[in-house]
DNA sequence: TGCGATTTAATCGCATACGATTTATATGGG
DNA sequence: CCCATATAAATCGTATGCGATTAAATCGCA
Protein backbone atom coordinates (compact mmCIF):
# COMPACT_ATOMS: atom_id res chain seq x y z
CA UNK A 1 0.00 0.00 0.00
CA UNK A 2 2.91 2.21 1.06
CA UNK A 3 6.63 1.79 0.15
CA UNK A 4 8.94 1.06 2.61
CA UNK A 5 9.55 5.27 2.68
CA UNK A 6 11.62 6.01 6.14
CA UNK A 7 10.80 9.57 5.87
CA UNK A 8 6.78 8.36 6.65
CA UNK A 9 6.35 4.51 7.24
CA UNK A 10 2.55 3.51 7.93
CA UNK A 11 3.75 0.87 10.49
CA UNK A 12 7.23 2.08 11.91
CA UNK A 13 8.93 -0.52 13.46
CA UNK A 14 10.43 0.59 17.06
CA UNK A 15 14.21 -1.01 16.02
CA UNK A 16 14.03 1.37 12.66
CA UNK A 17 13.99 4.58 14.91
CA UNK A 18 17.33 6.54 15.22
CA UNK A 19 16.25 8.25 18.16
CA UNK A 20 15.68 5.00 19.85
CA UNK A 21 19.06 3.94 19.12
CA UNK A 22 20.40 6.98 20.55
CA UNK A 23 18.29 6.84 23.33
CA UNK A 24 18.56 2.86 24.25
CA UNK A 25 22.53 3.72 23.74
CA UNK A 26 22.39 5.81 26.56
CA UNK A 27 20.97 4.24 28.60
CA UNK A 28 23.32 1.13 27.78
CA UNK A 29 26.35 3.68 27.94
CA UNK A 30 24.76 4.29 32.18
CA UNK A 31 24.72 0.79 33.00
CA UNK A 32 27.96 0.17 31.62
CA UNK A 33 29.84 2.78 33.52
CA UNK A 34 27.80 2.55 36.67
CA UNK A 35 30.23 -0.06 37.90
CA UNK A 36 32.72 1.31 37.38
CA UNK A 37 31.83 5.16 38.77
CA UNK A 38 30.20 3.92 41.40
CA UNK A 39 33.45 2.80 43.08
CA UNK A 40 34.53 6.76 43.31
CA UNK A 41 30.54 7.90 44.30
CA UNK A 42 30.25 9.31 40.95
CA UNK A 43 27.17 9.55 38.90
CA UNK A 44 27.61 9.65 34.62
CA UNK A 45 26.74 12.76 34.62
CA UNK A 46 28.87 13.96 37.49
CA UNK A 47 31.40 12.16 34.99
CA UNK A 48 30.63 14.21 32.14
CA UNK A 49 30.93 17.02 33.95
CA UNK A 50 34.47 16.10 35.70
CA UNK A 51 35.54 15.28 32.09
CA UNK A 52 34.44 18.30 30.61
CA UNK A 53 36.62 20.72 33.13
CA UNK A 54 39.75 18.44 32.51
CA UNK A 55 39.69 19.72 29.28
CA UNK A 56 39.20 23.27 30.59
CA UNK A 57 39.11 24.84 33.66
CA UNK A 58 37.65 27.86 35.92
CA UNK A 59 34.71 27.84 33.57
CA UNK A 60 31.31 30.11 34.12
CA UNK A 61 28.33 27.94 34.61
CA UNK A 62 27.01 29.04 31.30
CA UNK A 63 30.28 27.92 29.64
CA UNK A 64 30.19 24.22 30.99
CA UNK A 65 27.09 24.24 30.19
CA UNK A 66 27.44 25.28 26.40
CA UNK A 67 29.57 22.54 26.56
CA UNK A 68 27.50 19.98 28.03
CA UNK A 69 24.15 20.77 26.26
CA UNK A 70 22.82 21.91 29.69
CA UNK A 71 22.10 24.90 31.31
CA UNK A 72 22.07 25.88 34.92
CA UNK A 73 18.74 24.42 36.40
CA UNK A 74 20.45 21.26 35.93
CA UNK A 75 23.86 21.65 36.06
CA UNK A 76 23.71 23.93 39.50
CA UNK A 77 22.40 20.70 41.48
CA UNK A 78 25.16 18.41 39.98
CA UNK A 79 27.63 21.10 40.59
CA UNK A 80 27.17 21.43 44.32
CA UNK A 81 27.00 17.07 45.00
CA UNK A 82 30.79 17.63 43.53
CA UNK A 83 31.81 20.12 45.26
CA UNK A 84 30.50 18.73 48.64
CA UNK A 85 32.31 15.40 47.32
CA UNK A 86 35.81 17.66 46.92
CA UNK A 87 36.04 17.50 43.48
CA UNK A 88 35.61 21.54 42.43
CA UNK A 89 35.22 24.61 43.47
CA UNK A 90 32.62 27.34 42.83
CA UNK A 91 33.35 30.84 43.24
CA UNK A 92 31.43 34.16 42.32
CA UNK A 93 33.24 35.77 39.91
CA UNK A 94 35.08 39.08 41.67
CA UNK A 95 34.84 41.04 38.16
CA UNK A 96 30.80 40.03 37.51
CA UNK A 97 29.22 38.53 40.55
CA UNK A 98 26.74 37.28 38.24
CA UNK A 99 28.69 34.38 37.63
CA UNK A 100 30.07 31.64 39.00
CA UNK A 101 33.29 30.39 38.22
CA UNK A 102 33.61 26.27 38.26
CA UNK A 103 37.21 24.91 38.80
CA UNK A 104 38.53 21.44 39.74
CA UNK A 105 40.34 20.75 43.23
CA UNK A 106 43.47 18.36 43.19
CA UNK A 107 41.20 15.67 43.73
CA UNK A 108 39.34 16.26 41.18
CA UNK A 109 42.24 16.40 38.38
CA UNK A 110 43.76 13.08 40.29
CA UNK A 111 40.43 11.25 39.07
CA UNK A 112 41.97 11.46 36.05
CA UNK A 113 44.91 9.15 37.04
CA UNK A 114 42.32 6.56 38.72
CA UNK A 115 41.75 4.62 35.21
CA UNK A 116 38.88 6.89 35.15
CA UNK A 117 40.64 8.70 32.07
CA UNK A 118 39.34 5.80 29.74
CA UNK A 119 36.40 5.78 27.18
CA UNK A 120 35.21 2.14 27.24
CA UNK A 121 36.35 1.10 23.82
CA UNK A 122 36.27 -2.14 24.48
CA UNK A 123 33.45 -2.66 25.75
CA UNK A 124 31.91 -0.85 22.37
CA UNK A 125 32.99 -3.96 20.52
CA UNK A 126 34.18 -1.66 17.59
CA UNK A 127 37.33 -1.24 16.35
CA UNK A 128 39.16 1.94 16.89
CA UNK A 129 38.39 3.68 13.44
CA UNK A 130 35.31 2.53 13.80
CA UNK A 131 35.03 4.28 17.24
CA UNK A 132 36.02 6.72 16.01
CA UNK A 133 34.17 7.27 12.99
CA UNK A 134 30.68 6.35 14.83
CA UNK A 135 31.22 9.48 17.02
CA UNK A 136 31.90 11.98 14.82
CA UNK A 137 28.98 11.09 13.35
CA UNK A 138 26.82 11.01 16.57
CA UNK A 139 28.49 14.60 17.01
CA UNK A 140 27.04 16.18 13.77
CA UNK A 141 23.76 13.94 14.20
CA UNK A 142 23.30 15.81 17.12
CA UNK A 143 24.51 19.23 15.97
CA UNK A 144 22.27 18.91 13.07
CA UNK A 145 19.35 17.96 15.11
CA UNK A 146 20.38 20.99 17.73
CA UNK A 147 20.68 23.65 14.54
CA UNK A 148 16.71 22.03 13.71
CA UNK A 149 15.18 22.86 17.27
CA UNK A 150 16.35 26.20 17.14
CA UNK A 151 15.62 26.66 13.57
CA UNK A 152 11.95 25.65 15.15
CA UNK B 1 54.60 12.24 25.79
CA UNK B 2 51.88 10.22 25.26
CA UNK B 3 50.64 8.17 21.81
CA UNK B 4 46.67 9.92 21.16
CA UNK B 5 45.81 6.45 21.90
CA UNK B 6 41.56 6.12 22.43
CA UNK B 7 41.67 3.31 24.87
CA UNK B 8 43.64 5.32 26.94
CA UNK B 9 44.36 9.51 26.32
CA UNK B 10 46.27 11.26 29.28
CA UNK B 11 44.33 14.04 28.86
CA UNK B 12 41.07 13.26 27.25
CA UNK B 13 38.85 15.49 25.05
CA UNK B 14 35.12 15.50 25.83
CA UNK B 15 34.49 15.45 21.99
CA UNK B 16 36.27 12.17 21.70
CA UNK B 17 33.91 10.48 24.10
CA UNK B 18 31.44 8.22 22.19
CA UNK B 19 29.56 8.12 25.43
CA UNK B 20 28.78 12.05 25.08
CA UNK B 21 28.37 11.68 21.67
CA UNK B 22 25.26 9.66 22.48
CA UNK B 23 24.30 11.22 25.85
CA UNK B 24 24.41 14.85 24.44
CA UNK B 25 22.45 13.71 20.50
CA UNK B 26 20.48 11.76 22.97
CA UNK B 27 19.16 15.49 24.63
CA UNK B 28 18.94 16.49 21.06
CA UNK B 29 16.49 14.13 20.19
CA UNK B 30 14.32 15.02 23.26
CA UNK B 31 14.61 18.93 22.12
CA UNK B 32 14.02 18.09 18.45
CA UNK B 33 10.88 16.12 19.20
CA UNK B 34 9.11 18.42 22.06
CA UNK B 35 7.75 21.01 20.29
CA UNK B 36 5.58 17.61 17.72
CA UNK B 37 5.06 15.89 20.99
CA UNK B 38 3.72 18.90 23.60
CA UNK B 39 0.42 19.32 20.69
CA UNK B 40 -0.03 16.01 22.13
CA UNK B 41 0.84 16.03 25.96
CA UNK B 42 3.13 13.44 25.07
CA UNK B 43 6.80 13.57 26.75
CA UNK B 44 10.02 12.17 24.69
CA UNK B 45 9.54 8.79 26.39
CA UNK B 46 5.18 8.19 26.50
CA UNK B 47 5.91 8.52 22.53
CA UNK B 48 8.62 5.76 22.67
CA UNK B 49 6.50 3.80 24.80
CA UNK B 50 3.34 4.78 22.43
CA UNK B 51 5.69 3.37 19.22
CA UNK B 52 6.41 0.09 20.60
CA UNK B 53 3.04 -0.42 21.26
CA UNK B 54 2.50 0.21 18.10
CA UNK B 55 4.25 -2.33 16.71
CA UNK B 56 3.26 -5.00 18.85
CA UNK B 57 0.20 -4.80 21.41
CA UNK B 58 -1.25 -6.30 23.97
CA UNK B 59 2.50 -6.74 26.10
CA UNK B 60 3.11 -7.34 29.61
CA UNK B 61 5.24 -4.62 31.34
CA UNK B 62 8.08 -6.87 31.25
CA UNK B 63 8.48 -7.80 27.55
CA UNK B 64 7.14 -3.96 26.69
CA UNK B 65 10.17 -3.19 29.08
CA UNK B 66 12.38 -5.73 27.36
CA UNK B 67 11.71 -3.75 24.10
CA UNK B 68 12.03 -0.54 26.00
CA UNK B 69 15.21 -1.55 28.21
CA UNK B 70 13.36 -0.55 30.83
CA UNK B 71 11.79 -2.40 33.89
CA UNK B 72 8.65 -2.05 35.87
CA UNK B 73 10.12 0.77 38.37
CA UNK B 74 10.45 3.44 35.46
CA UNK B 75 7.88 2.12 33.19
CA UNK B 76 4.91 1.46 35.74
CA UNK B 77 4.23 5.41 36.54
CA UNK B 78 4.53 6.05 32.55
CA UNK B 79 1.92 3.46 31.78
CA UNK B 80 -0.45 5.03 34.31
CA UNK B 81 -0.07 8.15 32.68
CA UNK B 82 -0.70 7.08 29.32
CA UNK B 83 -3.89 5.19 30.86
CA UNK B 84 -4.92 8.24 32.21
CA UNK B 85 -4.66 10.14 28.92
CA UNK B 86 -6.84 7.59 27.08
CA UNK B 87 -4.43 6.07 24.69
CA UNK B 88 -3.83 2.73 26.22
CA UNK B 89 -5.36 -0.12 28.72
CA UNK B 90 -3.74 -1.96 31.78
CA UNK B 91 -5.23 -5.03 33.02
CA UNK B 92 -3.96 -7.87 35.14
CA UNK B 93 -3.84 -11.04 32.79
CA UNK B 94 -6.45 -13.63 34.17
CA UNK B 95 -4.73 -16.43 33.73
CA UNK B 96 -1.30 -15.20 35.75
CA UNK B 97 -2.07 -12.44 37.95
CA UNK B 98 0.76 -11.21 38.64
CA UNK B 99 1.32 -9.84 35.00
CA UNK B 100 -0.01 -6.55 33.57
CA UNK B 101 -1.33 -6.51 30.12
CA UNK B 102 -0.88 -3.41 28.19
CA UNK B 103 -2.91 -2.76 24.63
CA UNK B 104 -3.44 0.55 22.87
CA UNK B 105 -6.61 1.93 23.02
CA UNK B 106 -8.04 3.12 19.74
CA UNK B 107 -6.82 6.79 20.60
CA UNK B 108 -3.61 5.37 20.68
CA UNK B 109 -3.51 3.94 17.42
CA UNK B 110 -5.24 6.98 15.84
CA UNK B 111 -1.82 8.81 16.89
CA UNK B 112 -0.02 6.59 14.06
CA UNK B 113 -2.23 8.62 11.75
CA UNK B 114 -1.77 11.91 13.36
CA UNK B 115 1.70 12.62 11.86
CA UNK B 116 3.41 11.00 14.44
CA UNK B 117 4.37 8.28 12.72
CA UNK B 118 7.93 10.13 11.50
CA UNK B 119 11.28 9.99 12.24
CA UNK B 120 12.62 13.11 12.22
CA UNK B 121 14.72 12.10 8.95
CA UNK B 122 15.43 15.73 7.82
CA UNK B 123 15.74 16.80 11.35
CA UNK B 124 19.36 14.54 11.17
CA UNK B 125 20.73 16.08 8.74
CA UNK B 126 21.69 12.52 7.01
CA UNK B 127 20.74 10.92 3.52
CA UNK B 128 18.46 8.12 3.78
CA UNK B 129 21.57 5.25 3.48
CA UNK B 130 23.35 7.24 6.35
CA UNK B 131 20.15 7.73 8.38
CA UNK B 132 19.74 3.72 8.56
CA UNK B 133 23.83 3.07 8.73
CA UNK B 134 23.92 4.77 11.61
CA UNK B 135 21.12 3.95 13.28
CA UNK B 136 22.05 -0.02 12.76
CA UNK B 137 25.64 0.50 13.82
CA UNK B 138 24.21 2.49 17.31
CA UNK B 139 22.09 -0.06 17.89
CA UNK B 140 24.85 -2.55 17.39
CA UNK B 141 26.78 -0.79 20.15
CA UNK B 142 23.76 -0.85 22.36
CA UNK B 143 23.97 -4.13 22.08
CA UNK B 144 27.48 -4.71 22.67
CA UNK B 145 27.35 -2.23 26.00
CA UNK B 146 24.49 -4.69 27.56
CA UNK B 147 26.51 -7.61 26.78
CA UNK B 148 29.49 -6.01 28.35
CA UNK B 149 27.19 -4.55 31.54
CA UNK B 150 25.80 -8.17 31.73
CA UNK B 151 29.19 -9.49 32.13
CA UNK B 152 30.41 -7.44 34.39
C1' DT C 1 -0.33 -31.15 49.61
C1' DG C 2 2.30 -27.53 51.82
C1' DC C 3 5.59 -24.14 51.90
C1' DG C 4 9.83 -21.89 50.65
C1' DA C 5 11.73 -19.99 46.33
C1' DT C 6 10.73 -17.43 42.27
C1' DT C 7 8.42 -14.19 39.37
C1' DT C 8 5.89 -9.85 38.33
C1' DA C 9 4.58 -5.38 39.14
C1' DA C 10 4.52 -1.66 42.09
C1' DT C 11 6.59 1.48 45.51
C1' DC C 12 10.20 4.42 47.43
C1' DG C 13 14.23 7.35 47.40
C1' DC C 14 17.64 9.70 44.86
C1' DA C 15 19.75 11.86 40.69
C1' DT C 16 19.14 13.92 36.49
C1' DA C 17 16.59 17.02 32.52
C1' DC C 18 13.99 20.93 31.69
C1' DG C 19 10.22 24.70 31.39
C1' DA C 20 9.08 28.56 34.05
C1' DT C 21 10.11 31.72 37.38
C1' DT C 22 12.96 34.28 40.77
C1' DT C 23 16.99 36.71 42.60
C1' DA C 24 21.02 39.22 42.15
C1' DT C 25 23.93 41.85 39.42
C1' DA C 26 25.32 44.62 35.53
C1' DT C 27 24.35 47.79 31.65
C1' DG C 28 22.76 51.68 29.07
C1' DG C 29 19.90 55.49 27.55
C1' DG C 30 17.79 59.66 29.14
C1' DC D 1 22.40 59.41 38.33
C1' DC D 2 18.16 56.44 37.72
C1' DC D 3 15.68 53.07 36.23
C1' DA D 4 14.23 49.87 32.62
C1' DT D 5 16.36 46.13 30.48
C1' DA D 6 19.33 42.36 30.15
C1' DT D 7 22.04 38.63 31.92
C1' DA D 8 23.69 34.73 35.12
C1' DA D 9 22.65 31.50 38.34
C1' DA D 10 19.51 29.45 41.30
C1' DT D 11 14.91 27.67 42.55
C1' DC D 12 10.67 25.07 41.81
C1' DG D 13 7.64 21.65 39.80
C1' DT D 14 7.19 17.71 36.79
C1' DA D 15 8.84 13.59 34.32
C1' DT D 16 12.01 10.20 33.73
C1' DG D 17 15.82 6.32 35.13
C1' DC D 18 17.18 3.16 38.43
C1' DG D 19 18.76 0.55 42.85
C1' DA D 20 16.46 -1.48 46.58
C1' DT D 21 12.57 -3.20 48.57
C1' DT D 22 7.73 -4.82 48.94
C1' DA D 23 3.41 -7.29 47.88
C1' DA D 24 1.01 -10.56 45.49
C1' DA D 25 0.76 -14.59 42.80
C1' DT D 26 2.75 -18.76 41.00
C1' DC D 27 5.91 -22.56 40.98
C1' DG D 28 8.36 -26.56 42.43
C1' DC D 29 9.48 -30.14 44.91
C1' DA D 30 9.93 -32.76 49.21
Amino acid sequence: MNPPDPTGPVNPKLADFLCFAVYSANLAYGRAYKPILEKLGLTYTQYIAIVALWEEDNLTVSALGAKLFLESNTLTPILKKLETAGYLTRRRNPEDERQVRVSLTEAGRRLREKGLNMTLVKQTGLPVEEFSRLQREVSILRDNLIKAADGA
